[in-house]
RNA sequence: GGAGGGGUUCCCGAGUGGUCAAAGGGACCAGACUGUAAAUCUGAUGGCUUAGCCUUCGAAGGUUCGAAUCCUUCCCCCUCCA
């Protein structure tokens, strides 16, 4: 990765892995990234503190072309994410805070950090799109960068002519005007870094075009755009959500062990797709895997493969191990034989925890809990078996946990379903552990 | 501006005075089967101190023993004409 030597075949890879979706002018871009280390881009806008899954796609794929010696910069969208984007979207954004928006990007800052290389010729670089565009003025903005738009070719735009074409829903200029300020980004970044690549989910194809055709006007300059596609599933729902909501890259929102049972969960049909996107497993070595995995898909090798691959590459090595126990010990059906120290893990590696001081009614903790909506929902999951506690099916709602037959004296873990679990603890002992 | 149609529980959508917490479908949840998969089958899906009670059918009033259903006003959406 460090090394001075540009690897060829990168878009073909891509290609193979299924992470081409558009490119503005394939056989030049080939040329450009197989005759030099070349600098790209992608931006990431911050709209909550962390970024999710569905931001893994660009972000690897910055990272395949850094392996390929390429320079990757991450823009973190500091001004953008003060605009909102109307790409994608069908309603106008509500505008966020400054302050809150700032303390996003540093949060998200740390995320990338991890998934790039800051070693060696082409080390990643990171920027702030708000850098360039805090300080300039409207005049310059308009004169500089707005004479070379037209508002004709602007609502031509997907992202725009969606909105126009709704009778319930119009853009605000605001929104009108993000991208400009992508386009510009690109701008300043091939000014800077010489920049001349920019990737991006495929729904932002038509801002990178922006971009692409600002810089040739502008500057003069050699760029390309190419996306990678958005994420879609062989049954039709929509990719990274699950029954808690979206699933985000940092461990304070999606705890390593739930971001390791996402992807074990991968359906047959996606797996092979996912391995190729999100793994850096070499195709070849995935083809061998999925031939295993068809030989015995009850063992589901190539499901285990790719949510240890991607668990270890964003969390590390310790956070896979402990998803990888709690997995054993939740799923092996022995719950009797965890030990004390196997249940003070657990409530370390991140399961859900009460502390209570005495005890509690079993419809309250499932309720308070989030395991249950509400204590009449609580009541018909008992009477439909659905509740377990310490591996026992319960049968009664109004059962009173009082620590008299807790496991180890102090704990009870308290499943709803397959795979939704709780652990309640007896407050003393919580703090001590 | 004129003429019509409509807003129902997470979504779509039935319901035109009591038998309505409201058909049906979807989604979601649980159970069975399985591989912590898919498909399929079964059940559940407003809240609660759950054989009962309380709160919901755009909003606020009104008629009535009784209203999602009738009346009044208001808000919002759609279609056609100008």
């Amino acid at each position: 990765m460090t090394g001075a030597g540009v690897n060829n075949g990168l878009i073909d890879e891509l290609r193979d892995r299924g992470l081409l979706a558009q490119v503005s002018d394939e056989a030049g871009l080939t040329d450009h990234l197989e005759s030099g280390s070349r600098t790209l881009y992608c931006g990431f806008d911050p709209t909550a503190d962390s970024l999710h899954i569905g931001n893994l796609v660009p972000l690897l794929t910055l990272r395949r072309f850094q392996q390929h010696g390429h320079r990757p910069i991450l823009l973190l969208g500091g001004a953008t994410g003060l605009i909102g984007d109307p790409s994608g979207r069908t309603d106008e954004r509500s505008l966020n805070q400054a302050e809150v928006v700032a303390g996003w990007v540093e949060k998200i800052r740390r995320q990338v950090e991890g998934l790039v290389s800051f070693e060696g010729n082409n080390a990643a670089i990171i920027e702030n799109n708000l850098e360039w565009t805090a300080e300039m003025d409207v005049i310059s903005f308009l004169r500089d960068i707005g004479k070379y738009f037209s508002v004709n070719a602007m609502i031509q735009r997907d992202s725009v002519r969606d909105r126009l074409d709704r009778d319930d829903q119009g853009i605000s200029y605001t929104e009108f005007s993000y991208m400009l300020l992508q386009a510009m980004d690109y701008a300043e970044l091939a000014a800077r870094h010489h920049c001349t690549l920019q990737i991006g989910g495929s729904d932002q194809w038509g801002n990178i075009v922006s971009g692409m055709d600002l810089v040739r006007r502008k500057h003069g300059g050699e760029a390309y755009a190419l996306t990678v596609p958005l994420i879609t599933k062989a049954d039709g729902t929509k990719f990274g959500k699950t029954a808690s909501g979206a699933v985000w890259l940092s461990a304070e929102r999606t705890s390593p062990y739930s971001f390791y049972q996402f992807w074990l969960n991968t359906a047959d049909a996606d797996i092979e797709h996912f391995l190729k996107v999100f793994t850096f497993l070499p195709v070849t070595e995935i083809d061998a895997l999925l031939t295993q995995f068809r030989e015995a898909p009850g063992e589901r090798l190539a499901q285990k493969t790719l949510a240890a691959e991607v668990t270890r590459m964003l969390h590390g090595e310790d956070a896979l191990d402990s998803a990888c126990r709690i997995t054993d010990a939740l799923f092996s059906g022995d719950i009797g034989s965890l030990t004390e120290a196997d249940l003070v893990q657990l409530m370390q590696d991140g399961m859900d925890t009460t502390a209570v001081d005495a005890s509690v009614g079993l419809l309250t903790l499932l309720a308070d809990s989030g395991l249950a909506p509400s204590r009449g929902q609580a009541r018909k999951l008992v009477a439909s078996g659905g509740v377990r506690i310490n591996g026992v099916v319960a049968e009664d709602p109004e059962r009173e946990l009082d620590f008299s037959d807790a496991l180890h004296g102090r704990f009870y873990l308290v499943r709803r379903g397959k795979k939704n679990w709780h652990l309640l603890v007896r407050k003393s002992d919580a703090q001590k552990a």
